[in-house]
DNA sequence: TGACAATATGTCAGTTCTGACATATCATAC
DNA sequence: GTATGATATGTCAGAACTGACATATTGTCA
């Protein structure tokens, strides 16, 4: 994970801790935080695929727009319970999230 | 998800809905509830071939003993997050992540 | 048998996550 | 312009999760 990436992964709230590799994240952190990531991104854009709101979403899963909204923001308060349960409610099988999770990020590591 | 697998699950503390299916679990419930357990086996699986004990892997994660072993016998108090940052550092790729939760679970579905 | 190590189970106070709400910002149409 | 719908951001009380601890159970030696 590089330094631009790192800062603005910060900005965004993260709690980073460093000094663990040549960087500042160590592997685990990355991948931790790499697999949240992916998961929003997925999110997204399976509900945009499917023409809702993030109002109607969140209806459908029992949540409140603002949190559909971190969800999507990858605000560090969310859980990968909380992704999971979305994205499945979306229709999106175990393979896909399987496969959402494996998936490298250009840019990092 | 079969009667049989329901009520066992109900008996480790599992509080699954019900009346949605034909046996009363909604494929996301029971999607989600699959991915956990497959992350919990994951985790025993890597733990002893790497012949830790219970009591170190605790260690190493900052976790207790009592936690890993809830994680393993795949307790409904444990998250997803705890199950996966476990797992990384215990070494698991995003990648055999991801397979370990694409997993189908013979018998079930 | 008993002693010991490992694992399982139960509980709980402290921490983290959550939905809800208010409100701000953005986008698109008129 | 400004009205409207969608999304973003901030806050917080209540819910869920966590590590820690005590204790029970299980397994494996001699």
């Amino acid at each position: 994970m590089n330094k631009a990436k790192k800062a603005k992964l910060e900005k965004k709230g993260w709690k980073l801790g460093s000094a663990d590799e040549f960087l500042g994240l160590s592997a685990e952190e990355a991948a931790y935080v790499e697999m949240k990531l992916a998961l929003s991104e997925k999110l997204k854009e399976k509900r945009v695929r499917k023409k809702l709101t993030q109002a109607e979403l969140a209806r459908m899963t029992n949540s409140s727009q603002s949190r559909i909204a971190k969800m999507e923001a990858g605000d560090p308060t969310v859980s990968i319970d909380l992704l999971v349960k979305s994205l499945l409610a979306l229709g999106v099988s175990k393979k896909e999230l399987g496969r959402s999770i494996s998936q490298e990020i250009a840019g990092t590591i």
